[in-house]
DNA sequence: TCCGCTATTCAGTGTTACTATGTACCGGTA
DNA sequence: TACCGGTACATAGTAACACTGAATAGCGGA
């Protein structure tokens, strides 16, 4: 992944845990790994794990502790209902700003 | 605007303003106006200019003074190869992002 | 015992957009 | 002449966020 990429992530990457985890709840490392998978080959552990806790700390999202046969134990996540919200309007924001890109794409190719 | 469309904006904002000229030249002050017509509605002057300066710096558009009728005199910006190249580039990087939201959108609502 | 994989944490860095302010040029008007 | 509003650019400071790099810790297998 480039510099480009990592700027883009900003203000998106967030958006898309929260919606990883409104299909079901999940801990940080399954998170980083279902990012890498499907192609955002570089996001790494700490990036996933500070924006947990933000998002923990606004109150967006619900914490337990469950043990793990592998080692030390999980924290799992689980969407509140006012992470759905903020999840809500995260798809409001989005999509305003792919139609007004796919505007500007198509203009360009005039 | 919120939050959310500013962190969104980082990482955007420049491959906008880069679309823009790739369909014709432009200086900051009309480039900002441009911007807020189409709802992007707390893009200022300020973000504009340094985000152009940027540009600038790294080679991706020519710039030109040309005197104004109403005010001190512009500075018209025009993409060059490299910018059209980075830009292509963008789009790319875009593209490939919007894909994963729009799969993610989808698999949130089944 | 040591290594590899799982799993979390955290201090430090770089980039970017916004805030707020200042500078400067011009035309119109009182 | 003096002032004001609109045009146009510039910049220091701030906040937010993703990445770097390293540390800690538990578990199973060679």
């Amino acid at each position: 992944m480039g510099k480009q990429m990592t700027e883009m992530l900003k203000g998106t990457l967030e958006g898309m845990v929260l919606a990883i985890l409104s299909v079901q709840p999940a801990y940080g490392y399954e998170i980083t790994a279902r990012l890498r998978e499907q192609g955002f080959s570089d996001v790494v552990e700490g990036t996933v794990y500070a924006l947990l806790i933000r998002v923990e700390q606004r109150g967006l999202v619900d914490v337990e502790k469950v043990p793990s046969e592998k080692g030390p134990p999980r924290k799992v996540y689980t969407l509140n209902a006012q992470g759905r919200e903020y999840l809500e309007e995260f798809w409001r924001t989005w999509s305003f700003l792919a139609e007004r890109l796919e505007q500007l794409h198509h203009d360009e190719e005039e």
